[in-house]
DNA sequence: CGTCTTTGACCTGCGC
DNA sequence: GCGCAGGTCAAAGACG
């Protein structure tokens, strides 16, 4: 059907990939690190508003710009990002609505506060939302337009075979990152993953990895790039969130609590505040080895895991997102319970 | 044989 | 409209 790719073709010019670690290097690496997850390895969750450089944090400004992920992280010099005021402004959804202050900031932000991400099986978007409701007409039409496309048919080339309006804007999940100092750049958290691309980065040596949720129905999403200023961190960025538990439980101890605490099934019982500690010790740890000041986030005001994100004008109406979606996939419930007291 | 990675091609959005 | 960069697809191949 498909052309036949040649291919182990000589990369060429933009498309030469720059390999970091191959498959089986990565897998030797993981096994011999595997141990090693849960300490020096253990995320180091970053999420808006709670940190000085949080804002940086913004991906529609990492979708938008032409800078390196890891530039945008401000990991050279972050400080200007803070001062820059649009990008405490801009919500989850990195493509559209709130990147561009819309004339109607009521109705985007509504949009956004109903932004469900704990369920990707519903709309992403609540029905509050013109461009989901958009989408699922044009995904009708597309549907249309796919059965039209069967009778002109085969003769089409490969370009056309996947059919896409141009007015169909591409819905994002919220996406959630974090950096973790590791040598291994795909971290095990008890999902499986099916590496599905790679790409250069821009002003990176580094490629992105781009992964997948393995599980049917489960359409999250992953990716994973090493930062070129400093090459022991791995920014992982999660899309979505999963509807099914871990399927992998991986060794006791550390490890086990690192991968459950990824899953929908929460550590319990002690292990809860060690992991907690944990978590922000070596918070402190990576922010530390990369420049960011860090104000200890012991008391609940500065809950390290809070979420909230600031939507609209902060100067004016700031709203508050709670995006307990993907953060509940990643975050034990207590830091989560915290954040409201 | 099933699963997963690799990787060139293609799609899409955006800035100029 | 064009070029660029990010994101995705899917055939081919590696691996257990």
């Amino acid at each position: 059907m498909a052309e036949p790719r040649s291919h182990p073709k000589p990369v060429s010019g933009q498309r030469r990939y720059i390999r970091f670690v191959s498959y089986m290097e990565k897998k030797e690496m993981a096994l011999k690190t595997e141990d090693a997850v849960g300490s020096s390895s253990f995320p180091c969750y970053i999420n808006s508003n709670v940190y000085p450089f949080s804002s940086a944090f913004d991906f529609s400004e990492v979708e938008k710009s032409s800078l390196g992920f890891m530039e945008l992280l401000g990991v050279q010099d972050y400080s200007p990002l803070l001062e820059l005021p649009q990008l405490s402004t801009a919500s989850m959804e990195p493509h559209h609505s709130t990147v561009k202050v819309p004339s109607d900031n009521g109705k985007e932000c509504s949009e956004v506060l109903n932004h469900q991400p704990a369920t990707p099986n519903s709309s992403s978007i609540s029905s509050a939302s013109s461009d989901a409701v958009n989408d699922e007409q044009n995904k009708t039409l597309d549907q249309a337009d796919e059965d039209d496309d069967e009778e002109e048919g085969q003769q089409k080339t490969k370009k056309q075979l996947k059919p896409k309006k141009t007015n169909q804007k591409r819905q994002r999940e919220p996406r959630f990152a974090f950096m973790t100092k590791s040598e291994v750049d795909h971290l095990e958290d008890g999902y499986r993953w099916r590496k599905y691309g790679q790409k250069a980065v821009k002003n990176s040596p580094f490629p992105r990895s781009y992964y997948r949720c393995t599980s049917v129905s489960c359409n999250v999403k992953k990716r994973v790039e090493r930062s070129f200023t400093d090459p022991s961190v791995v920014v992982t960025t999660y899309e979505g969130q999963h509807t099914h538990p871990s399927p992998v439980m991986p060794r006791s101890g550390v490890n086990a609590g690192y991968a459950t605490s990824f899953g929908s099934v929460l550590p319990t019982g002690n292990y809860l505040s060690q992991y907690h500690h944990h978590h922000q010790q070596l918070l402190v740890n990576t922010l530390s080895s990369l420049g960011f000041p860090y104000t200890d986030s012991s008391s609940p005001k500065n809950a390290v895991f809070t979420q909230e994100r600031r939507l609209c004008n902060p100067g004016t109406n700031a709203l508050i997102l709670r995006d307990h979606g993907l953060l509940q996939d990643v975050v034990p419930s207590h830091m989560l319970k915290e954040e409201k007291s």
